[in-house]
DNA sequence: AGAATACTGAAGTATTTACTTGACAATCAA
DNA sequence: TTGATTGTCAAGTAAATACTTCAGTATTCT
């Protein structure tokens, strides 16, 4: 029951590439073989492979190989991981954004 | 009034860096000059102007140099934009992952 | 069995990245 | 003016990245 804690150093480098983010969304349509996620990107099986090891390891996608084929399927654990780092920074930012507004108010009614 | 479009691209590769979100972490406490934003990270001031640059860039800080010292504060435009791509696609992915264990749920039952 | 399919692994390459060094420019302080 | 502080610019480097090719290995189809 217990997860591997997901690395957010990871989980940007993940997302920060066009390419995995397109196998995501391409993933949010259906579960899909390697191949058929292959297809209509234009670099070889190997290269999609690649990029599906590192989102496997971000916790964005599972795959499970059943036969000769691996199907793979957007996996919830990764993106949930993102949204808390986001709400735990969101506090954070808009507290001292917020300070940073009274400061500049104070600044200005200085003198 | 109008800003130029973020690229996400940029932005997670921009967050993807642990100094870069140190210096973001730092720079929530309050704004600072760059030599101040060096002194803990173990690195050349060169280097964390390259990383300010970067930051910039993705609307995460916005730094403005008043005689010699340039004054780095965080901006909230790449933070809103990071948010916005998030519920834009927390929706999508839900329905998938829903749509997901329908399939599954069905699959269960056919025989 | 033989051929096609679906991937896997190892190794190589071009580009990008995160740094560095060292020389310089501008500003402020004594 | 001299000297220290604060940052910038141009180049260079080592490692990481996003690919590639080529040679396998299972697995399924006929």
């Amino acid at each position: 029951m217990k997860a591997p804690p997901i690395d957010i150093d990871r989980l940007f480098h993940a997302l920060g590439d066009h390419t995995r983010r397109a196998i995501l969304d391409r993933l949010c349509e259906r579960p899909m073989s390697v191949s058929a996620l292959a297809a209509p990107l234009g670099i070889t099986l190997t290269a999609v492979a690649q990029h599906l090891q590192i989102l496997e390891m971000s916790a964005l996608v599972h795959t499970e190989k059943l036969g000769r084929v691996r199907t793979c399927r957007i996996e919830p654990a990764g993106f949930t991981a993102l949204e808390r780092w986001i709400s735990d920074h969101r506090t954070v930012w808009q507290q001292r954004l917020d300070r940073l507004g009274e400061l500049l108010a104070e600044g200005g009614d200085q003198h």
